[in-house]
DNA sequence: GACAAACTGCTACACATGTAGTATAATTTG
DNA sequence: CAAATTATACTACATGTGTAGCAGTTTGTC
């Protein structure tokens, strides 16, 4: 589970969440569920996939003389990875003030806020 | 304020929070902050602060012969920039389950803890 | 003023990333 | 089965990123 995968670009950020969603899928399938948002080549979507493979990502099982992809590593493991490496990168590890920022800004709704109030609660001793 | 910057990579950023700290500074500088964590050539450093002197972070003057370099944006505006095109890329912009992991996992200080309750109190109606 | 140290100008180069194309093989369809 | 469609295999290529090097100029020091 933790071993330390290289890090994802946007891109293979967006395949990779298709992927998630559909759980086991192939190549035309994560290319029509980004036709909307990216309309990419059906290449374009094969080579991130590909190197998705290659990073560890997801596994391949060829079926007939077809590939079908599905993920090897949960969502929430490889977003927190994400998480921390990122918050290291901007904020030198220093959360507090991030999420200061959220509830300041408002950039949370009214039940994103009542779940951090009672995740608080439990907190309180 | 608002023109929309590319983005800074890894080793940008790790620059550009020196230039932030030092404010008005050369080459010689930065590399000399960053000597203990990353250890660069006076060359890599330089090569970085010209791309953040493209990319319009930066502002530079000749003073004689010399370069001194200063920011042109702030850290948190570029931070908060940063957060929102993270947070779209991994999270698709819900925020929330970010700030719940957060306080779940004790990824936050104590006193950290009690700025957000305090923010949420001036929330409340 | 000669020499060393520091700085600038220009260049390089491998690996990552975005974005496919071409050629061929397999599958479906009339 | 022949043609059309769809997949796979392999390749490509521009731009970004990490990581400097070299040659020449300016400056500080004896």
């Amino acid at each position: 589970m933790n071993q330390k995968l290289p890090e994802l670009s946007k891109a293979e950020w967006a395949v990779m969440k298709v992927i998630w969603k559909l759980n086991k899928t192939n190549v035309r399938e994560v290319c029509e569920e980004l036709e909307e948002s990216q309309h990419w080549a059906y290449n374009t979507v094969r080579t991130m996939m590909e190197r998705l493979h290659e990073k560890g990502y997801v596994s391949t099982k060829k079926v007939g003389s077809m590939y079908f992809y599905r993920p090897r590593v949960s969502r929430r493991e490889v977003a927190i990875a994400a998480f921390d490496s990122f918050s290291e990168k901007v904020f030198d590890g220093a959360v507090g003030p991030i999420v200061s920022y959220l509830i300041d800004q408002d950039k949370l709704s009214e039940s994103e806020l009542a779940e951090i109030r009672r995740l608080l609660k439990t907190k309180e001793e």
